[in-house]
DNA sequence: GGCCATCGTGCAAACGTTTGCAATCGATGC
DNA sequence: GCATCGATTGCAAACGTTTGCACGATGGCC
């Protein structure tokens, strides 16, 4: 009942406390021979080093703290499991603080000090550049994913989200669509905004003006009326671009409530690529969300930031992908070539 | 950069390390000028206690370890979010263990071990007695959710399965379906055979013998599949209970990729009531699955482990709900008193 | 054989708390 | 006025590690 400490592992090996901590940490000197004993000794006691203990007189602790959101889409299931994956995969431990209603990943980030985390993953909530700097300064670092905030010493891993709103908006294009509409939560929030820019640009580029309707919710309930509303509506559009494939799904179900055919009349792009766009019922044309790139920079960034605390702040874009499934039109193929 | 201690605290306010220790625990006594005093200095020097030093001292931790699997399922992101809000609230922090690869939360039991935890709560993994019997002697409380463990100071938390299976027979059966059919893991899940011998139960009781299908994977095209051969074979049935909604809903899917009309040809019941379940295009009847029962029921056995650790181990199981949607035909209403 | 570099080891001081014990203090009851 | 009592406080010892420092042993090199 009472926890087998580094002390009787010591006691019972014939050795010092210290060559036990030795074995037990990497890089340390320590002979083959105690290295031999000291292991068998804890095998039979069933040593293990409390992490609380270690992490308290240590500079590493070797455990993150993630700052979530509630998970409403899929895609949030999808991205934690990648990245509690990947930091597993590495030895890192994973605390979870839900930025539930308050406001901000405020009481996260707090937490994440309260266990001296080595950093704090930021996915969700909003940041102010105040609690931002109050982590920098108490020298933990903040990785921010999915969103951008400028200041100092906070770095930031996100899809390319202008770049994917434009390729959405070039496909769409590209099929002979001419009333483009965007769905999604407009200004609202960070990568929405980024998807509108870059699918309004292109749209632009091509003299095309995009009608966009922002919602409130990404609740399905209120995104399918908000898309009935738009195709019922007096200028309802011939390409839509969701910011999310959820979103898409209730709008390729708003379409066929209200007699649309798609892609006849009305094409869909969306994003994230989740499972569910490939089900045979959606068959969604998307923007790929690259989701292990996205992780696997976060990891880089991490360490990057743990070797050099002072570094300067990196901003990483990942670059999408585009899949194109049935609720596009192809390619006029007839067009090739002879304009 | 240096983090703010106790002892800073103490000293600008001219009191004992002890003295603000004891204005920062609940419960002990600590004159009002005093708390008063230590209160400001704490605040202006944003003097945080480290959980880490506390818990090493301390007896309890506020900290408490969660085991999941992969979250292949909407359903398990519903699951999480309401326990990690429900903990939260209640001013515990949540540990990650993902029990991807390695068949057991075995390394997920370790880690909390690890980490002092209050205790390790267990919602996936195959967890063996061994494990769970290390755990308790450990003085680690274990509480499993969704499945039971018949190991001595394990409790468990789970849905009425049998009781759910129960209800989706006998609505099938009440509505008029003779040729019953079951499409899950079978045997290969606790909670798929317990929600498989409640439907068989009962279907049993009326005269009928239940068709069953297992497969391997919940894998959407997987499920797809062997919904499509089933229905395309020699014998399909007339009431289909899947194990999970997503599971039904690949076989509303491939009703309708056969020409079935649901729930003409076939009524179909499902098994969580994720929010896909409600969409327009699914209107999937099924067995609501008492998300915050299971969680409440979870903390609450947390408290009752945690203020006597040798009380016997409890099973508690929460009662499931029927909520009819579409794919279910009306209960026949000619039948009614004139057999 | 002497010298220097290297390696392995133990000692003791941290790390930031909590808590049992004893002491102080003011008030209360007689 | 004195003894008693409870509330408040400080001291110091834990909790289980890591790590800088010093010291002895070992081995290579000339």
């Amino acid at each position: 009942m009472t926890r087998v400490t580094i002390k009787d592992v010591a006691r019972i090996a014939g050795v010092s406390p210290s060559a036990v901590s030795r074995v037990f940490t990497d890089g340390a000197s320590a002979s083959e021979a105690t290295r031999e004993k000291v292991l068998t000794v804890a095998r039979d006691l069933g040593y293990r080093p409390s992490l609380l203990a270690r992490g308290l007189v240590g500079t590493r602790t070797n455990l993150v703290t993630l700052v979530m959101g509630r998970m409403h889409d899929p895609f949030d299931a999808l991205f934690l499991d990648e990245l509690a994956e990947a930091l597993a995969a590495r030895g890192t431990r994973l605390m979870l603080a839900s930025a539930g209603r308050d406001a901000a990943g405020d009481s996260g980030l707090l937490q994440a000090l309260d266990y001296k985390s080595d950093a704090v993953i930021v996915a969700a909530g909003t940041m102010s550049p105040e609690h931002a700097d109050l982590c920098v300064r108490a020298g933990l670092p903040v990785i921010l994913s999915g969103r951008v905030l400028d200041a100092p010493g906070v770095d930031s891993v996100l899809a390319d989200n202008v770049g994917g709103g434009r390729q959405a908006a070039e496909l769409l294009v590209r099929t002979g669509c001419r009333r483009l509409a965007y769905l999604g939560r407009g200004g609202a929030t960070f990568s929405d905004r980024e998807r509108l820019k870059g699918f309004a640009g292109a749209a632009s580029r091509a003299g095309i003006e995009v009608a966009t309707t922002a919602v409130a919710d990404r609740d399905h309930g209120t995104v399918f009326q908000a898309a009935t509303d738009l195709f019922a509506g007096p200028a309802p559009p011939d390409g839509l671009f969701a910011s999310t494939d959820s979103m898409a799904i209730a709008a390729i179900e708003a379409a066929r409530a209200v007699g649309l055919s798609v892609p006849d009349d009305l094409s869909i792009v969306g994003f994230n690529n989740v499972p569910a766009a490939a089900w045979r019922s959606n068959q969604l044309t998307t923007v790929d969300y690259p989701i292990a790139g996205v992780v696997s920079g976060i990891l880089d960034l991490l360490d990057s930031r743990l070797a050099d605390p002072d570094r300067a702040r990196e901003v990483r874009r990942i670059p999408t992908g585009l899949v194109v499934r049935a609720t596009t039109r192809e390619k006029h193929p007839h067009r090739r070539g002879c304009p």
